[in-house]
DNA sequence: GTTTCATTTCAATATCTCTTGAGATGTTTA
DNA sequence: TAAACATCTCAAGAGATATTGAAATGAAAC
């Protein structure tokens, strides 16, 4: 997914607030199936106001989607908008700069290579 | 360079704004020899006090670097602090999840292959 | 040492963001 | 349909952030 400046701009920003990020971490963590808004307001500590505030934001921003499943509302990370996100950063931001690049990549294969076990 | 949570917050706030993203990119294009404040604010169309503000809140993010060179200060961009931003966000915002890795992965080799010509 | 140049700092203002608590909405169960 | 549950929405207030123009700082040239 090739985010556009303003997408990556409102990414930025849902992600630069400490609930927001710590919200995205545990839904990255649950996957595809993602989790109900209560629960990620528990995991990270916010009021069910809050979580909600927090959620529509990360929602507005693209990086996690939701839908309702019975009395729950249920948030998932928005996985191909994360990695476009890393892209624009890399391509965009940082105009495919080697030094970067290289370094992103190197990280890349150190913590989590998709085919191979983790170092 | 690895980025804690509160560098990485940082980061994305600095990130988060239209006229610095614009700056980074201007300096990441300058490369480590960087550019003159004054220079950087006409780049992105910035009063001197505008572009004064910018810079310094993305030096205190972490993200570019200044030194004094006879009237001027130059400006340039942290190369190592922003492939430390992507790294970030694959290892521990996404917890090296498969597919935002692959996907960056991918990205990176797409755009940029530091050590063959871009396609 | 006065002028010019480049940049920063300051103060005022406007705007955005976050938090809180109360109340509203939609869903299920009895 | 009433009660319980999960979540959202709203309004008020506190705090952070951005913009502007004027004044202050630091460095170089005359």
């Amino acid at each position: 997914m090739k985010l556009d400046e303003l997408q990556a701009l409102a990414a930025f920003a849902a992600l630069s607030q400490e609930t927001r990020l710590s919200m995205v971490r545990s839904l990255v963590v649950a996957g595809e199936q993602g989790l109900p808004a209560g629960v990620v307001g528990d995991a990270v500590g916010a009021s069910s106001s809050s979580a909600s505030f927090h959620l529509s934001h990360l929602e507005r921003a693209g990086l996690v989607t939701s839908r309702r499943e019975a009395r729950s509302i249920i948030y998932a990370a928005n996985f191909d908008a994360l990695s476009g996100l890393v892209e624009f950063l890399m391509r965009d931001c940082c105009q495919g700069h080697p030094d970067v690049v290289a370094g992103a990549t190197k990280a890349a294969a150190d913590c989590c290579a998709p085919d191979e076990q983790a170092g």
